[in-house]
DNA sequence: GTCTATAAACGGATAGAC
DNA sequence: GTCTATCCGTTTATAGAC
């Protein structure tokens, strides 16, 4: 922004940086090539030089958010079983386990901190991208492995209750990181701590075991939901 | 769409199924007013004459899906703290009440259907906007009532750690009811039930319940985080 | 690899006839 | 209220000099 066009250092990082901080803030359809190189210091050919279009920037951001670290992701998992030594880990643990793991993800060096939490958001709920365009295959398998590690954490579950409860799990932890706040939307309440994701994911750690721990039955169905005359 | 630029009928309304189709299919900023009057049939210029600005256009669609029934929100709950006569409502009614109200909400009439969900998310979600502009004041009402009353029901939380327990809940029907479906991403599950907003928020019932019950004290903050060396 | 200049299309908004 | 024609700024992308 203040920088020098100067060259030296990697005009594609500049780009990357630039794009990503302002996607982040605006989205990526109100984020014009123009705004990035602007925001970058360098010309606008560059874009189409290096990622040979918008879209291509924008996968390229993806690209780099995600970027996966050497170890996969289950190799955590696998070392709390091996731990565990053939007992099924408990639900605390788990739920420990997948929180730290997204948080990590968001705190990996090469990422500007917030970025990655609205990328998820909008990855998440900005219509038109279903996901699967940025999301790459190897987080099939971690998904299946938590399933069954819960499983055996809770076993008067069946597999979808399971599965449900788990994708709450998974929308809760998108929806903190992502980092809007609804209640602030009343412009009733700044929550202590907003904004340090780690203690928010710290709040939401016994909410969640609990959530997890209810017994199966899904309860009486909406109380008499369709004789409310008038909500 | 296929219909003719016959009149008779109301163009203003042609102009906002229109728009809240292609909004909340491709979001705001991608979605252009001439995509919108070509939907609908009807000249770009139309837009502005009804709405005065695209802007306009979209205040006009959340107003028309947030529109207010004639008793404001706050009555349920009214009705049922009458109904308790003094005594603190249990936190099952009062989940089940705002589950309830928010179905409601995505049930009205003169709405699409889904489309309610979208916008929901979308004002969560998309940058840019802080969802001030479309949510209307007496929400607040609303939030500072709930939060009353679940402070009553579980006086051993702090004010603090009733806010983020409701700042959790809301963002999890906020997630639900804009219906992206994080495990499907991983195209390994498609869950039962998906898409019946209903039964899904009746299996979210129990979930969050047993969370709100959950103890107090943080419990320990997340396991050694920090120590582990990668995950 | 970097940059300037320009192309070609599209964006929201408006003036003014009907 | 409806519609056509147009203004004017901005968009993405590219051609071609350096």
């Amino acid at each position: 922004m203040s920088r020098p066009p100067k060259a030296g250092s990697d005009t594609r990082a500049r780009i990357l940086d630039a794009a990503e901080r302002l996607v982040t803030q605006h989205g990526y359809a109100a984020t014009s090539v123009r705004m990035i190189t602007r925001e970058a210091g360098v010309p606008v050919a560059l874009v189409n030089y290096h990622f040979g279009s918008k879209q291509g920037l924008m996968e390229a951001i993806y690209a780099r958010a995600l970027d996966r670290p050497e170890e996969p992701r289950v190799g955590y998992l696998d070392r709390l079983e091996a731990q565990a030594d053939g007992a099924p880990l408990a639900v605390e643990v788990l739920v420990d386990a997948f929180i730290s793991t997204a948080l990590r993800l968001t705190q990996r060096e090469n990422l500007s901190g917030t970025v990655f939490k609205q990328l998820i958001g909008q990855a998440f709920y900005e219509p038109g991208n279903s996901g699967e365009t940025f999301f790459p295959g190897e987080y099939q398998e971690t998904i299946e492995r938590y399933k069954r590690a819960f499983q055996r954490a809770l076993p008067l579950l069946d597999e979808a209750e399971i599965l449900w409860r788990m994708y709450f799990f998974v929308g809760i932890v998108a929806y903190v990181m992502a980092g809007k706040d609804a209640l602030q939307i009343t412009r009733l309440y700044r929550l202590a701590d907003a904004g340090d994701t780690e203690r928010i994911l710290s709040r939401l750690r016994p909410f969640i075991v609990a959530a997890f721990q209810a017994p199966p039955g899904q309860g009486p169905a909406l109380a008499g939901l369709g004789s409310y005359d008038r909500i």
